[in-house]
RNA sequence: GGCCCCGUAGCUCAGUGGAUAGAGCGGUGGACUUCGAAUCCACGCGCGGAGGUUCGAUUCCUCCCGGGGCCA
């Protein structure tokens, strides 16, 4: 079945005889929907953008399901539909089902996200979690546009943290404090207290934590795996000796400089892991490379993409996702994370005080390039008011609405009918119901999850305002106005679940 | 000194070229014998500054100011 909408664009765009977009006006007076194409044409056409709108409105009003077509500002097009355009709009939604909003991929690709990375030298932090909440939103955004995806967790085990971590449960172990050096978290009496090496203990219970913040990973590697493979790699690099080490000509490729692989003591570098881990990325067979960095390694980006174009592979398919930190305050004091000190907030506790839902919802609903201010305090307190449960609620509402409706009246997408006039609020919502493919596409396109509940809020919004004005059951429109619950419902939950966030029947 | 992110309402944030810039929190006042009032309705205040591009700029470009971060 042909999409409603589509159907409208691609009539317009016909008539002007250009790619048409579709807009929602900010002013109800301004129509249903909007266009400016003429006076984006105005320019090339070189004639007066209202001569161009008036011919367009006169061709659309032609168009299958347009009341009006009128000319207004400057040169806007502004549509009116009408009650049938609504009910064939809503029919669509429901019978596209569980893939409503979905497929938007042009090009499905296989696509690696390797995201937290946090070595396992203490709890998963606050910080941790918004990296992971952010990687995993992605993921979800990615796999419903139609990619495959796999999501990848990576840390250095051989590395001087993993040294002055065990050296620091030792050390309490004896009855002695942690080296100046090593950690000083309260969690480190707690592995000391268990016999035996504490990495895999700790990084068992930073798995458990992640798992029950809903963010999973199909596989983890190690650093001292990837090492094995240094050799292969700088074997397929562009490198030169100076100064008795071995270099990538990374300057070469886009990076600011070049850098060192081997030091002059026949050391391999960070660098050179990072080059046997960005080969073997790519050696698994993914078109598509994703990092999920803080903006503390913003620096890099360059040098990662010079990894990949040296190694044959678009520069461009290596991404690097930056997001911006998590700065805490406590009781309106600034506190520096540091997990060296314990001076942090862990996830388990930011869970604890404010729950899984509003926790996720919290770390994804700003964009990542905003840093996050979060009170610790006011977390706890705020969380009542947390948007979140406004959705939720919308959700449990329509779901008390299915509970009783009469056996068999859920509505089919093929017998649908309006009954009347239909109100502003049912053809807002549906309007809103219908915004979804293309915010869910456009958030994927941009690896911006925080659209989703920005989204979502509006949804409620226009769903709480119909329920408040309407009755569905029982009501002469109950078949249309409960299929209208029943497709609104199903997008709240997509929304939701693209989150990591339940969407309950009940509260 | 170089690079990255950010300055939008009292606070936390949406809004990557369109019409009169939006939400939540906080404040005030209203609405439940009706499918769940965790809801709805009404009332105030705002794009850091200066130039530029454009028919049109919160949005794009340059510079300045201010906050944060990375590197040197």
């Amino acid at each position: 079945m042909a999409d409603p909408v589509q159907r409208l664009v691609l009539a317009l765009a016909e008539a002007a005889g250009a790619p048409v977009d579709l807009e929602r006006p900010g002013d109800s007076a301004h129509g249903d929907y909007s266009t400016n194409v003429a006076l984006q044409l105005a320019g090339q056409a070189r004639r007066p953008p209202r001569e161009i709108a008036d011919e367009l409105a006169l061709a659309a009003v032609e168009v299958d399901g347009v009341a009006r077509a009128f000319v207004a500002g400057p040169g806007f097009v502004n549509l009116e539909l009408e009650d049938s355009w609504f009910v064939e709009t809503l029919g669509s939604v429901l019978s596209a089902g569980d893939g409503f909003g979905s497929g938007s991929a042009e090009v499905p690709e296989r696509v690696q996200i390797e995201m937290v990375s946090a070595n396992p030298t203490g709890p998963i932090t606050v910080a941790s979690a918004r990296n992971g909440a952010y990687g995993d939103c992605v993921a979800r955004l990615l796999s419903f546009a139609g990619h495959t995806v796999e999501c990848e967790y990576y840390y250095n085990d051989a590395g001087g943290q993993m040294d002055r971590f065990r050296a620091s449960v030792e050390a309490v172990r004896r009855g002695e404090q942690p080296p100046e050096d090593g950690y000083h978290g309260d969690y480190i009496a707690g592995l000391a207290g268990l016999p035996g090496d504490p990495v895999p203990r700790m990084l068992e219970s930073m798995e458990t934590s992640l798992d029950r913040f809903r963010i999973h990973f199909d596989s983890y590697e190690r650093q001292s795996v990837v090492e094995t493979e240094i050799p292969e790699a700088i074997a397929l690099l562009d490198t030169f000796e100076a100064d008795g080490a071995v270099w990538a000509r990374t300057s070469a490729h886009g990076d600011e400089k070049d850098r060192v692989l081997i030091r002059s003591d026949g050391e391999p570098t960070y660098f050179a892991a990072d080059a046997a881990y960005v080969r073997r990325k790519y050696a698994k067979g993914f078109d598509r490379v994703v990092y999920v960095l803080g903006a503390d390694h913003h620096g890099y980006v360059g040098r990662l993409q010079a990894l990949a174009e040296m190694l044959g592979h678009p520069r461009d398919s290596l991404e690097v996702l930056i997001y911006q930190l998590v700065n805490l305050t406590k009781g309106g004091e600034a506190t520096k994370m540091s997990k060296r000190r314990g001076d942090v907030v862990f996830l388990d506790e930011f869970v604890a005080e404010i729950g899984i839902d509003a926790a996720r919802w919290y770390l994804v609903s700003r964009g990542h390039d905003q840093t996050i201010e979060i009170d610790v305090d006011l977390a706890a307190e705020k969380t009542a008011k947390n948007p979140v449960f406004y959705v939720q609620y919308a959700h449990a509402r329509i779901a008390g609405i299915v509970r009783n409706a009469p056996a068999n009246s859920i509505p089919h997408a093929d017998h649908l009918a309006a009954v009347g006039v239909l109100a502003t609020e049912e053809r807002d919502l549906v309007k809103r119901v219908v915004e979804f493919p293309g915010v869910a596409a456009e958030a994927a396109l941009r690896r911006a999850p925080h659209a989703i509940p920005t989204y979502a809020i509006r949804l409620a919004d226009d769903f709480h305002r119909f329920y408040h004005h309407h009755k569905v059951l029982g009501s002469p429109e109950q078949e249309f106005r409960l299929a209208l619950c029943v497709a609104t419902k199903d997008v709240v939950a997509r929304c939701l679940d693209l989150i990591g966030v339940e969407a309950p029947d009940t509260m």
